[in-house]
DNA sequence: TGCTTGCTTGGAGTGCACTCCAACTCTTTA
DNA sequence: TAAAGAGTTGGAGTGCACTCCAAGCAAGCA
């Protein structure tokens, strides 16, 4: 993982076309980590370039996905080397650990993509930003209801299966 | 949604295993059933036979989606009439809870069918249906602290955003 | 008898979120 | 200079969980 420190920083305007897939409906509670490893690996001090393998192992997601997510419009803009490789900061770093944490909640993708673009916007979009956040934190906080309730019913279950395995024992 | 009241009841093949019933305690809206509208309809009284249709409105599944249920082994045996219709029992609502249950925490339709194969086995299989369902109780749980660490995470930002906003309203 | 409604089937199609591929360039190491 | 290795691209492929389709059957009604 050598990594080239100084570079002249050639910002050459890629703007990606977005596919813009909308999604109109709600979508069912499929999520579970996607088969990566989740990385969390500890951000070196004073380093502000990485390379995308750097970042697929801070982040757990792959090389592809990466590019995949800058190719739908969900990240700012990457750096590139004058040879066109891409350069991450420690605020792209910073950005995919909160696009982390949406998608672990199962924001769809297409909803992050609105909210990045609402940051690359600028200021006056707070506003709109606020309201998409507090709309997810309420999808969240029905997540969890639904989740302890299915709890106490697996609870109950087990207790079930555990007092017909204890009544076996017994015997 | 005609219903034919009366017909030969057939009903063969009783499951053996647990009473596959769910709710130790009334349940928190579970809304957002996948695009349709959630069911939740009472059930009536003393009515054992139901159509698909009047088991699409009550689960808020689809028939299409019911139907596919059952060729992929996730129903116990469905009854049928004379001319081949599917006729849905009580006891066939009580599962298609507790999988709407599971589906919700984002337990894999393939698991799902596991625990099914594993009831239709019968009372030799408890050990493996409490594990497995056990298994799942800690994948709950840990979602549970996810979402709840993200749910955090907005309130962070959705904090800014709202300094944001009421320090413009102050001006 | 014809029309409508609701059901049946196997198989094909859809949408999401990746995931991989082929063919290529650039940099580093031997 | 050659080979290895990491990066680039557009586009195709994958897996999951549905979702729909066409063609047909059965029952009820005018």
């Amino acid at each position: 993982m050598t990594v080239t420190q100084s570079e002249p920083v050639t910002s050459g305007t890629v703007v990606a076309g977005l596919p813009e897939t909308v999604c109109p409906r709600p979508r069912p509670a499929t999520l579970r980590g996607c088969g990566t490893a989740r990385g969390d690996y500890p951000r070196p001090a004073g380093r502000d370039r990485y390379t995308i393998s750097e970042v697929a192992q801070h982040t757990g997601l792959s090389a592809h996905t990466l590019r995949w997510y800058e190719r739908i419009g969900l990240m700012p803009h990457v750096d590139r080397t004058h040879t066109g490789q891409r350069r991450f900061t420690n605020r792209d770093l910073d950005w995919l650990d909160l696009v982390g944490k949406l998608r672990l909640t199962g924001m769809p993708v297409a909803d992050m993509v609105r909210y990045a673009e609402l940051v690359r916007e600028g200021e006056g979009t707070f506003a709109e930003r606020e309201e998409l956040l507090t709309r997810h934190r309420e999808d969240v906080r029905q997540r969890i209801a639904e989740l302890e309730s299915t709890a106490d019913v697996l609870d109950y279950k087990i207790g079930i299966y555990a007092d017909a395995r204890r009544a076996s024992e017994r015997v």
